[in-house]
RNA sequence: GCGGGAGUAGCUCAACUGGUUAGAGCGCGUCCCUGUCACGGACGAGGUUGCGGGUUCAAGUCCCGUCUCUCGCGCCA
């Protein structure tokens, strides 16, 4: 018999089906066994009836048993109808029923986890319906980013993530030994290796890890994230991207809207609505705005803090109904050698950070194209441009005026979802004492 | 790295100012139950109170050290 799955049983009544799933819980009534079974497309009660044959089976099997199980596929008798659950109208009587594997729980799923309880168990936990809904909601963000980006001519690239000397600048890294007793590292970003692509094809971008070796330890930090990139020629300024990404991420609204109700529906939280227009605002303004409104006076400052972004973020809210703000106009000191100096705003970048629901997820701009430009940049930053030859080749190639962004996979969906912790987020998170277990502590430092 | 909070059963938590044998719910085990759907009922097992030291007649509770978690900050996506 070929198997069904569960979400098409309705289609089979009366017949005598094969379903092969996990157990979800088991209701024992002594003579007649129920239990829920689950697959991939959902869940049905199965009833064991006391001369089916099955039922010494029945009695066995616990909560994430593997099970294959023949049935007849029965409408419910009026009175044991369940309409708060899937396929609540029908049940599975049970001809027979196969172990495929016991299973043995450290505790029931879906319950209130602390945070470390719910990492130290994530074979298991992520099991749970609202894991499974998170990370649903993760794959659908970057297949509609993928086929948004394909519609505008991007094509997609496998950056490396071994690198020779990060010439890059953005946070510390995590050295690697490699071959011979050479020094590699972890890519703290594709940024170099997309700017190159340009030169090849023009529009580009990739989705992958990046690792970042900062010892800091917050709801917003992760050791390895996913770094959605992207980065394209013939720009007139840094607005040209701040559009594609308005875009883009209406495109990915409008595709989670279509394909996760559900899941956001579970999750209780709303999928954002992107304006017209984001609104944006130059790094200064938004200082002297808080200055303004709250006295809180860091118009010295090269940045804003994470108080001051989620002040803006709901200013933002406030004032323009967004969810999103656009933060442009960094100073050159504070961004890397490559960003983009504003010929009408000396000493300050054509480049912006998105700010999302209180949390910076996206850093992008323009960068500088023209080669004399860009060594002038690197070694404004004390750099040695001789150390990143290879990258500069591009550009003694010839690159057109560009620039892109990168956005933090993890953090978005935490906050499109209303996740406290980007570690939920996460599937496989490491932070500075675990890589899916504690690390020991005689490997630290 | 710094600052706040925390660490008690497999999980989530309780235990007033130090005071008898550290409790509950869920889970787990045995038994009962033919319409349950977080099934219900009876009984039971399960603890070096993170670890090490100290104060005290007496420590889960107070002190010191240490490890870990968590939140915030520096930094960043």
């Amino acid at each position: 018999m070929e198997r069904i799955l569960i979400g098409n049983l309705q289609e089979k009544k009366g017949e005598t089906v094969l379903v092969q799933g996990w157990i979800s819980v088991r209701r024992d009534q002594g003579k007649m066994v129920f239990f829920d079974i689950r697959d991939r497309s959902g869940t049905v009660q199965g009833v064991v009836l006391p001369n089916s044959g099955a039922i010494e089976t029945a009695k066995e099997i616990r909560s994430e048993y593997v099970v294959s199980v023949e049935g007849k596929v029965n409408e419910r008798p009026e009175k044991n109808r369940n309409a708060k659950v899937q396929n609540g109208d029908i049940e599975l009587e049970i001809t027979g029923l196969t172990i495929l594997a016991k299973a043995e729980i450290p505790f029931e799923l879906g319950g209130e986890l602390n945070l470390d309880t719910y990492l130290d168990h994530l074979p298991f936990t992520l099991r749970a319906e609202k894991q499974k809904a998170i990370f649903k909601v993760q794959a659908e963000i970057i297949k509609a980013y993928r086929a948004f980006l394909g519609g505008q001519g991007f094509i997609e690239f496998q950056s490396p993530k071994l690198i020779g000397d990060d010439a890059e600048g953005s946070g510390e890294v995590f050295e690697v030994k490699y071959l011979y007793d050479k020094i590699a590292h972890l890519a703290t970003s594709p940024q170099l290796y997309k700017q190159i692509m340009v030169g090849v094809f023009e529009r580009v971008f990739t989705t992958g890890n990046v690792y970042r070796a900062e010892k800091h330890s917050t709801t917003r930090h992760v050791s390895e994230y996913t770094s959605m990139d992207a980065e394209f020629g013939f720009i007139k300024d840094h607005t040209d991207i701040m559009a594609l990404e308005t875009e883009m991420l209406r495109a990915v609204c409008g595709h989670l809207t279509a394909l996760c109700k559900t899941e956001f529906e579970l999750m209780r939280a709303d999928i954002p609505t992107i304006p017209e227009r984001i609104p944006a605002i130059k790094l200064r303004e938004a200082q002297e705005l808080i200055f303004k409104e709250t006295k809180k006076d860091i118009r010295k400052e090269p940045d804003l803090e994470p108080e001051d972004e989620r002040w803006m973020c709901e200013w933002s809210k406030r004032e323009h109904n967004s969810d999103f703000i656009f933060i442009t106009h960094y100073p050159v000191s504070k961004r890397p050698f490559y960003a983009y100096e504003d010929e009408n705003d000396l000493g300050y970048t054509k480049s912006f950070d998105l700010l999302f629901r209180g949390i910076e997820i996206t850093t992008g701009g323009q960068r500088r194209h023209n080669y004399e430009n860009l060594v002038a940049g690197a070694k404004g930053k004390g750099l040695n441009p001789d150390n990143f030859s290879f990258y500069l080749q591009a550009f003694k190639s010839g690159m057109p005026p560009h620039g892109g962004w990168g956005i933090g996979l993890e953090r978005l969906t935490a906050k499109m979802l209303g996740l406290s912790n980007v570690k939920e987020a996460t599937l496989f998170p490491r932070d500075i004492n675990r890589i899916d277990t504690l690390l020991s502590t005689d490997q630290k430092e």
